[in-house]
RNA sequence: GGGCCCGUCGUCUAGCCUGGUCUAGGAUGCCGGCCUUACGAGCCGGAGGUCCCGGGUUCGAAUCCCGGCGGGCCCA
């Protein structure tokens, strides 16, 4: 009797076909599966989804971290909550900036301001279709259609609503300070956009002489052309070379002005001669001890990046061509002692890696200092993920250490909203609510509110870009436009973002939300690791190394791309890209395609009664609960990692290899061992155990459990679904026999193959067996073709051939 | 100078928090074999690891503690 001619399967292809993710995507673009319903009574899970920044498009380990958000979107939607998940563009700042002035081989100063934003903006428009187009194909089930851009005029006008309210609150001054500068840009930094760069240069030893002694001590420094402003020198109390020196004045070299002689612990006795001079200013450090020590700062260099008059004979020079002529000089004069090539860290500018100055700019300054305290008392009420997140972000807190200057001599960036009286320059702030662009426009007022006049001139400078990537989760969630709707889903429940942005994007929107409303941004927040090269090294375009995920989604599809960035790493660690994992995670597909297929050769039993379940079925139904345990404990700490690779274990290496293998001869039946209801019991556990894994998988490979579930269960989609919990019923002893059953199989397996038989033939022996496998006799003989199983204690002569398991061959 | 993370078969990695069930699991690569009525993009079997080093705690350590070495990150 064949059976082929009774069971034919209901999937005909031999395999999934990645070319039919476009028709998915396609359909469920038309059926709105995805759609954010607002309705009284269901919980809302808002998403603060990064808006990825349109300079660049998206590399493999980028495209592997939305994927992920979209795999908690698509969890908690078939949890049942009403799931709010947004895309946006982030278009402000500098990269463009850069980019469009490469491109024209001309800097944005030299052509009109009007052209120079039009350029960006078609430049920003053509990576942003690639990035929209991206996120459609990977299957991100956020609002793509109603994207939003942090440069439309909703978006600035709420930045610049933000701004006016803090300014009335008092909580924004503008004060001329040293600031951050880089001469590279032209722009004021923020502490949080300062890098560090190892360096080589030369230590220069001079010779400065005591003015009470007439000794000469030797201070070693970097920047022998910040003399002219050095304020001090300190040595560490601990040094008792130095000891002698305090109280005492030293003359600099060249400028004839006496400083002090301080003794302080910033001094490294081991760095250079254990003497340092303090100048404003060559570092943060300086900066600090200077605020520290009541030192009167001199700053000699300008916003271009030349020396000024302070720097005597110097000045004109760029700060490199005044180094080497300075030293020349002391070399003269006899005050060089020595150079000597060292390796150091120079802070630069994060994006364009030129060293950063301190200069005396008027800039405005949001006040963030005095919120230290207040924010590390509102991150007790965030839970992070993983929790050493929230040591990171705390120990940021407690580094800054100036106020965050947010004004920016830039152009593509929201413009400040302030126009200032002609007569007595008193600033003038519009109401908010609309996008004001002071530079070009008129104000939207005609007295000054100090004395009256009607003449005024616009601010032309912009906000740091911070200024608008810090209010994401409230323009999300329509603060100031909806405030029904912010009502009920403020605070935003998931923050996901890369570790690398904890000091910047998270820092600053908890600190803006905070001053704004008062309260933590976010309820949770869950941060990533980074997406590595094949070698392990961050990709950059500039290195070279950036694998774009496209070509990977057309070879592999983009659920071969998402079950890898599911399994690759858990949450918080890097991961490295390796297009054999792909491939890998492609093949678990083909496999899961082909259990469908088998399963749906037979007819789905949904009603238990009907069906005699085995000890075996029990068995599997049981692991399967655990499954499912473990799917949502990790899945609740936002974590696809151990659900991702615990399915593919469980459905290839037991599901496949053990179970069906086993329950094959009772869902053939081809020798009519089995009664209609313990066939019908395989059945029912083949179609339940599919549909809890095919649940279990759709947040993360939406396509082919999509495709496979609307062929053999319900023409509506499987990600209108809920997801499975455990049945307590399943829960037996049962699935205590597991490892048994496998280490079983693989005995009989290897014995059949070492005695050259086929592993369907039937095997003349007597299998003895442990006794804890009884209940699963039947199938096990069926499974097995053994002429003989027994559960008893082997004679004497019988051969072991697995744990516990022996056999005495027929004679 | 301070802090954090990491070091497990050739390669990538899980396990470590909560010590025993780990004679360390998986993936990939390698070797040998197989048309077995879902899948050869498959199946079966196999080789491959001083769990970085040293010491300690413990009846017992990949796991906890201390020290060292190597790699990375952050802050000063």
């Amino acid at each position: 009797m064949s059976s082929k001619s009774k069971f034919s399967a209901k999937l005909k292809e031999k395999r999934w076909d990645i070319k039919r993710e476009v028709e998915l995507l396609k359909l469920w673009e038309k059926e709105r599966i995805y759609d954010f319903e607002f309705r009284e009574g269901k919980p809302i899970f808002s998403i603060d989804t990064p808006p990825p920044y349109a300079s660049g498009a998206w590399h493999v380990g980028a495209a592997a971290h939305y994927t992920q958000i979209d795999m908690i979107a698509r969890y908690y939607r078939m949890l049942g909550y009403s799931v709010y998940f947004p895309f946006g563009i982030d278009r402000n700042g500098l990269p463009v900036e850069v980019q469009v002035e490469k491109k024209l081989g001309k800097s944005a100063h030299e052509i009109p301001r009007e052209e120079f934003l039009r350029l960006c903006s078609e430049f920003l428009d053509k990576v942003e279709k690639e990035l929209l187009h991206i996120a459609w194909r990977l299957g991100l089930s956020a609002d793509l259609k109603n994207y939003y851009r942090t440069d439309s005029p909703e978006y600035r006008a709420l930045t610049q609503a933000t701004f006016i309210e803090l300014w009335k609150r008092g909580l924004i001054y503008e004060a001329e300070q040293p600031v951050i500068w880089c001469p590279g840009c032209k722009t004021t930094l923020a502490e949080s956009e300062v890098e560090y760069k190892e360096q080589v240069t030369y230590l220069n030893y001079i010779k400065f002489k005591v003015k009470e002694t007439g000794d000469f001590i030797i201070v070693a420094t970097t920047r022998p052309e910040l003399l002219c402003t050095c304020a001090a020198i300190i040595f560490n109390p601990e040094d008792s070379r130095y000891k002698n020196l305090k109280g005492k004045h030293a003359i600099v070299p060249i400028y004839d002005h006496e400083v002090p002689i301080i003794p302080h612990p910033y001094a490294n006795p081991e760095f250079g001669t254990g003497l340092v001079m303090l100048c404003s200013f060559g570092d943060q450090a300086d900066v600090r001890l200077f605020r520290e020590l009541k030192l009167k700062p001199k700053l000699a260099i300008n916003p271009d990046g030349t020396m000024n008059e302070i720097a005597g004979p110097y000045k004109g020079l760029t700060i490199s061509e005044a180094r080497e002529r300075i030293v020349k000089d002391l070399e003269k004069k006899g005050y060089l002692v020595k150079r000597e090539l060292i390796r150091h860290r120079v802070p630069v500018c994060w994006r364009s890696k030129d060293p950063i100055e301190f200069v005396p700019m008027r800039e405005f300054f949001l006040k963030q200092l005095e919120f230290k305290e207040k924010l590390k008392e509102i991150i007790e009420h965030i839970e992070f993920y993983p929790e050493r997140a929230k040591k990171m972000l705390l120990d940021w807190i407690e580094s800054v250490s100036i106020d965050w200057p947010i004004s920016r001599r830039r152009f593509y960036g929201t413009e400040i909203p302030i126009w200032y009286c002609k007569r007595c320059g008193a600033p003038n702030l519009p109401e908010p609510g609309k996008y004001y662009r002071p530079w070009k426009e008129d104000p939207p007022f005609s007295r000054c509110e100090k004395c009256g006049y009607t003449e005024f001139v616009g601010e032309t400078r912009v906000f740091d870009t911070w200024m608008d990537s810090s209010i994401t989760p409230l323009f999300i969630l329509r603060y100031k436009r909806d405030e029904k709707f912010f009502k009920k889903a403020f605070p935003c429940s998931l923050r996901p973002q890369g570790y690398d942005i904890i000091r910047t994007w998270l820092y600053y929107t908890l600190l803006r939300v905070y001053q704004l409303t008062g309260k933590p941004a976010f309820k949770y927040v869950r941060v990533s690791g980074m997406g590595l090269d094949e070698k392990g090294e961050a990709m950059h375009k500039s290195k070279g190394n950036v694998v774009p995920p496209l070509p990977i989604v057309e070879k592999y599809g983009a659920d071969a791309l998402r079950l890898w960035a599911a399994s690759e790493a858990k949450l918080g660690e890097d991961y490295r890209f390796s297009e054999a994992k792909v491939r890998s995670a492609n093949l678990f597909l083909t496999k899961l395609w082909n259990i469908a297929r088998f399963i749906s050769m037979f007819p789905r039993v949904e009603d238990e009664t009907e069906c005699k379940l085995l000890p075996l079925d029990m068995m599997v139904l049981g692991i399967l609960n655990d499954l499912i345990r473990e799917y949502h404990e990790h899945f609740r700490k936002f974590d696809p990692f151990v659900p991702a690779n615990s399915i593919r274990y469980f459905t290839w290496n037991f599901f496949a290899s053990h179970y069906i293998e086993a329950v094959k001869p009772r869902a053939y039946n081809t020798y009519g061992i089995f009664s209609e209801e313990e066939q019908k019991g395989a059945w029912y556990t083949l179609y339940k155990t599919l549909e809890v894994i095919l649940k279990l998988l759709a947040p993360i490979t939406p396509f082919i459990t999509d495709a496979i579930w609307r062929e053999l269960f319900t023409k509506e989609s499987i990600h209108k679904q809920r997801l499975p919990e455990p049945d307590p019923r399943w829960d037996t002893k049962y699935k205590e026999l597991k490892d048994e059953f496998m280490s079983f199989n693989t005995t009989i397996w290897r014995y059949k193959k070492q005695q050259g038989l086929a592993l369907s033939s039937q095997l003349n022996c007597i299998v003895y067996a442990p006794e804890k496998l009884k209940p699963l006799e039947k199938d096990l003989k069926a499974m097995h073709r053994i002429k003989a199983l027994l559960f008893t204690k082997p004679p004497s002569n019988a051969e072991e051939i697995g744990p516990g398991i022996y056999i005495v061959r027929e004679t």
